[in-house]
DNA sequence: TTACATTTGTGATCAATATCACGGAAAATC
DNA sequence: GATTTTCCGTGATATTGATCACAAATGTAA
């Protein structure tokens, strides 16, 4: 049975808490969804009732500025989606895309509260989540925000290599648009550096293929760019 | 017995859902203490082991960035202080700092966790209040990189009005070196920018102390800004 | 395969705002 | 109340990166 939970080989680290029933109960109460590349998990605006767990896959966090959509962070499974979006508010805070084919768990929200109230581990758990986006919230503005575009770009090809593929060499999931909207900057200034990187010898690029050929040089310039 | 929290009259959402027993087990477990303005109550990189309560004044959350000192936003009582940097980390990853005399209650770690496990509504609130954290800096974040300076500044000064003082005339918590690190820019565009709201009329400044006088158009400056 | 849409690279120009430099005001300290 | 420190306003200049414009490349669908 495909749908049991106790079976899952993408368990969360709070799940992993649960006891047999209490994982039972879970099993009984989530749907498994297949989403392709470019569908919208989570919409900001609508209304949402589950609580949605990425169990496979990349997706990106996006959220309306006031004049354009901006992405928030690009994540990897498994993790769960969107859950101050689902806690705080009945609306949707901000949208979550997948951005190559993943698997997502649709939790009832009831059954996901129970097992909140029951479970001091698993709330642990959660809690502990929720804290950590939080303070990489506050880190990741200070630092977009204080240092330059070059610092800012070395500091996601890092986080990509080092993070999302746990390789130097990876193919971009994003576009050089949806990179700008990733750092606050704009295409055009992207491809210059990534050129500029790449006439340098820090990277070999290809299209949207990388390699970082000089790591030093580029955690040096994102640390002082 | 001024440390009864059943008698305090700046109870947290979270500790009105507690049970007598569980409010008088939170009495026994926690310190208040006074801050002068400008006093540190977390300090970044410092060890903690309290839960911190603002249950009166004023305070500035703000982090190391590459740089600089970034304030991430200012806060009033009643308010928790720093949960997702106790929680998730034994090391303070931003700090607090008192901006006009306050009062703090430390609550011991182990009963705070304690209550958590115990009791769903209360850490429901913990919760939502995490979440709320949460969307509050995607929201901020994206607002601050794509707006620019006058329309950032409106938006402080209506923060202030509305949220922090609800009224359109208060004096500024904070210098103009402090309001340009809580929108990522100078201390001269702040004067600069503040000086022209006041030529044109939209606020009178003394100092300060500020009055708003055209809250439309300071909405509509926020806005379009 | 062709046709169309999307993505990307690169030069030229422009605008917002940071930075520098200073004098003066206010507040804190002795 | 004198002195030192912090805070504030404002002009001149410099700089980053946005924007515009267009061509090339790549991907997609018919």
């Amino acid at each position: 049975m495909e749908n049991r939970c106790a079976l899952c080989r993408y368990k969360s680290d709070a799940t992993k808490k649960l006891t047999e029933e209490e994982e039972e109960l879970l099993s009984c109460n989530h749907l498994m969804v297949s989403f392709k590349k470019g569908e919208s998990v989570i919409k900001q605006g609508h209304l949402s009732s589950n609580i949605a767990y990425l169990r496979k896959g990349l997706a990106k966090l996006h959220i309306k500025g006031p004049y354009y959509e901006q992405t928030i962070k690009i994540v990897k499974a498994p993790r769960y989606l969107g859950l101050p979006t689902t806690f705080s508010d009945k609306i949707n805070q901000y949208s979550v895309t997948v951005i190559e084919d993943s698997e997502v768990c649709f939790i009832d929200m009831a059954t996901f509260q129970e097992l909140l109230g029951n479970n001091k581990k698993f709330a642990n758990e959660i809690i502990v989540d929720l804290c950590r986006y939080e303070l990489d919230s506050y880190r990741k503005c200070a630092n977009r925000t204080q240092k330059q575009m070059k610092g800012n770009i070395a500091d996601v090809l890092l986080d990509f290599a080092d993070n999302l593929y746990g390789s130097d060499t990876f193919r971009l999931p994003v576009s050089r648009d949806e990179l700008a909207s990733l750092i606050d900057t704009s295409r055009e200034s992207v491809s210059r550096v990534l050129a500029e990187f790449n006439n340098d010898g820090i990277i070999r690029m290809n299209g949207r293929d990388i390699e970082i050929l000089n790591k030093k040089l580029l955690k040096l310039i994102s640390e002082n760019g």
